[in-house]
DNA sequence: TGTACATCAGTGAACGCGCGTTCACTGATGTAC
DNA sequence: TGTACATCAGTGAACGCGCGTTCACTGATGTAC
């Protein structure tokens, strides 16, 4: 680690200068996250946070990771808590869609892919994290429809995880608001996911599907 | 218009430092988005580059009008070219793909995200953007299976726009590559949406759906 | 229990740099008579 | 066709500011004997 601190009180400012700068991160945006910003709301001096965190890359490394790790934790949590094979699914989902109403959570999302497309760094940690989650979805989709083949409930879970963060953009507040409406019909998509392949044709047999039949 | 230069050389100029701006916003971001580095880019002088917009935001915002202006009309087109009412949303959902595939457009939606998050006046013009996406999608929809309440094509549609600027992020080579499971998958998913209820309980009248049961 | 010393935590000032912005100025181009 | 003048397009220098980073320093805390 490049932290500083191991003892006690250093492991406790640690956590507390990331708190700062995650909540700085959130409210204002990656151009508001400065080493001043962050000392000044911590209550320390620049020298002192510097001492902790040498340089800004640094600190933003730091807490991506932790970031990165608790939205780990949290997500295997949700997908954890199963009852039914068939109903873990539909649980999973209804506390994602919980989740999405906290809105600031999110918008710490939006930055990341931001800098993923340009950062190869942060880029690999995103994709790590998205593997997992898309992991975590293929589980639920493999027991709640044994007869999908793993490439299927692959595929399927990518395009629901996909869903889901799409529509965050649309029910965080920052390009609309929750709607039931909305919410019921994804409902209803998520048990046809989780449904035999419901008459196509079988598992990667077709190559192209013919889209201009004139 | 705040932009200075009526006369045609004046145009020119303006579209080439918008131009750069736009090339400099989507290969290096929005931070990189420096008045002197598009001036030197464009091959003029600060003080010019000053000239045609005179502050910073004032060449943001030209620069985020036209480039949505510009996606409006190319989704637009998109969605017009349409055969048999049946196929046209299957031929917008391809050549949708096919932009995907294009991932720099994509990068600078994601910076947008990221703004339209702190700044309500990008989001103001994001959402009128995303306004009318949904829209055509509906329509298209709406032609497909004209069984569709108008509420249930435009909850739909809001669900399949998610759908795509989610799966941009797994597409675009941030996340991942496009993969040719999914987009069949995906297509599946899309003929169901264009399909008529598939089994579920009439247009609006269910409130909640029960998830737990017991 | 005291002492010497190393390490940890925190201070304060300064640095060079790139940023957006301001402003006085100059040359080029159009326009009215 | 020439001239006077307004407007347009472009130049160059300077400003104050906040940024990340460096560095010498000081006080607090732990540790070995």
């Amino acid at each position: 680690m490049s932290t500083r601190g191991a003892s006690r009180k250093g492991q406790e400012r640690s956590e507390a200068i990331l708190d700062t700068a995650e909540r700085l991160l959130v409210d204002e945006g990656h151009a508001a996250l400065t080493l001043r910003g962050v000392a000044q709301q911590a209550g320390i001096r620049l020298g002192n946070l510097q001492y902790y965190f040498a340089t800004r890359e640094e600190l933003v490394r730091a807490l991506l990771a932790r970031v990165l790790e608790r939205a780990t934790a949290k997500l295997e949590k949700r997908m954890g808590a199963a009852g039914h094979p068939t109903t873990a699914l539909d649980a999973a989902l209804e506390s994602l869609l919980e989740d999405q109403k906290e809105p600031a959570s999110y918008r710490l999302f939006y930055d990341l892919w931001a800098l993923a497309a340009r950062e190869p760094a942060i880029a690999t940690e995103l994709r790590a994290f998205y593997a997992r989650y898309v992991g975590a979805v293929e589980g639920l989709l493999s027991h709640a429809a044994p007869e999908l083949s793993r490439a299927e409930a692959h595929a399927r879970a990518e395009l629901l995880v996909a869903l889901l963060e799409g529509l965050s953009l649309f029910r965080s507040g920052t390009l609309g608001a929750p709607d039931p409406k909305v919410e019921s019909e994804l409902r209803r998509m998520t048990s046809w996911l989780s449904d035999r392949s419901s008459g196509g044709p079988p598992s990667g047999e077709r190559r192209k599907q013919q889209v201009k039949q004139t």
